[in-house]
DNA sequence: CTCCAAACTTGGAATGATTCTAAAGTATTT
DNA sequence: AAATACTTTAGAATCATTCCAAGTTTGGAG
């Protein structure tokens, strides 16, 4: 059960594909942890698995509602939780609201932050692998995640608000 | 102005003339603001710059209110605000609270979250100075700070705690 | 020195993301 | 089918942070 994906139904794009494998992987995980593959976290696995936005748990519950009108906020966060806790899922707060983020990105990479419009992207960035032991060493720490984000104002709204000094910090 | 704050009275430490001079780049740059210098930001600035914990807005309200029971929790957040913009301090969440915690610690380093006990350290690196123009110029963002976290257990709560295998996750 | 307008501070109310709780639903085992 | 262990759910409770309206302080003009 660990190789590819390549039995079930022919995916469209290589990028379905990609994210067919990834929902593939997490339901593996949900069930090697000895936990239960309900129908809300299933539609929440296969929700994470192919979006490259880092939602919100607001946003991941809205997104699914009207495909699933008896799912609740609180379920959204458990299963979130849980996903965080076996490592399939990243939390991140500081995009200039007040809410947490979450990526299922697991390659080396750091975030950037719109502090203007509060999206999030990644970029991609090898050595970011390298520095987790350097940290764990020198600190003693035992380190379960990390969090490389920069924050600022992304090329689109420089391009909208091109004055504007001042943008809204946390 | 720019010189060492050695015409003041004469620090006891290195530690205090370090902070004494923090201090100073504080109020000065709120004057150079435009803004002004009231008791309660020099009470503010003076606590700021003689921490190496990393406070929240609470803590700092909690330290200062004794000496100055005026002082008010938003002005506290007022006041950090406007640091924060200033770029003196930088605001960093997610260390297993659910607070914002202030630093102003501007040499480039690395924080490490406890998720356990909710401390938060700095680890000096200087190789995060060289990544901010390389992120700037492979993104095309406008790069106003950055935050690079890592989360884990440190030493002494490891120790206290061996066993324990999921610690709560931000 | 006095008065004004702008800049600040304050307490309390409002917001909103997240967590808690108790009850009801579902799977799994006996 | 009954018992047990997980899960989900709605709604209440938390709690950091923000908003607001009113009172204070400040620096400068007269």
């Amino acid at each position: 059960m660990t190789g590819h994906a390549t039995t079930q139904s022919q995916p469209t794009t290589s990028y379905e594909a990609a994210a067919a494998q990834r929902e593939a992987r997490f339901l593996e995980a949900l069930q090697a942890a000895g936990l239960r593959l309900t129908a809300q976290r299933r539609a929440i696995c296969h929700y994470l698995a192919r979006t490259d936005a880092h939602p919100t748990a607001q946003q991941i519950y809205e997104a699914l509602k009207p495909q699933f009108p008896s799912l609740s906020l609180t379920t959204v966060y458990n299963t979130l939780d849980v996903l965080v806790r076996l490592g399939l899922v990243y939390a991140l707060g500081g995009a200039g609201d007040r809410a947490v983020h979450y990526e299922t990105n697991t390659e080396p990479h750091i975030n950037l932050a719109c502090l203007v419009c509060h999206r999030v992207i990644d970029l991609p960035m090898p050595e970011v692998g390298a520095w987790r032991s350097r940290v764990a060493e020198a600190s003693g720490f035992k380190i379960l995640g990390a969090r490389l984000v920069y924050y600022g104002v992304c090329p689109e709204c420089q391009r909208q608000n091109p004055a504007d000094d001042n943008p809204p910090s946390e």
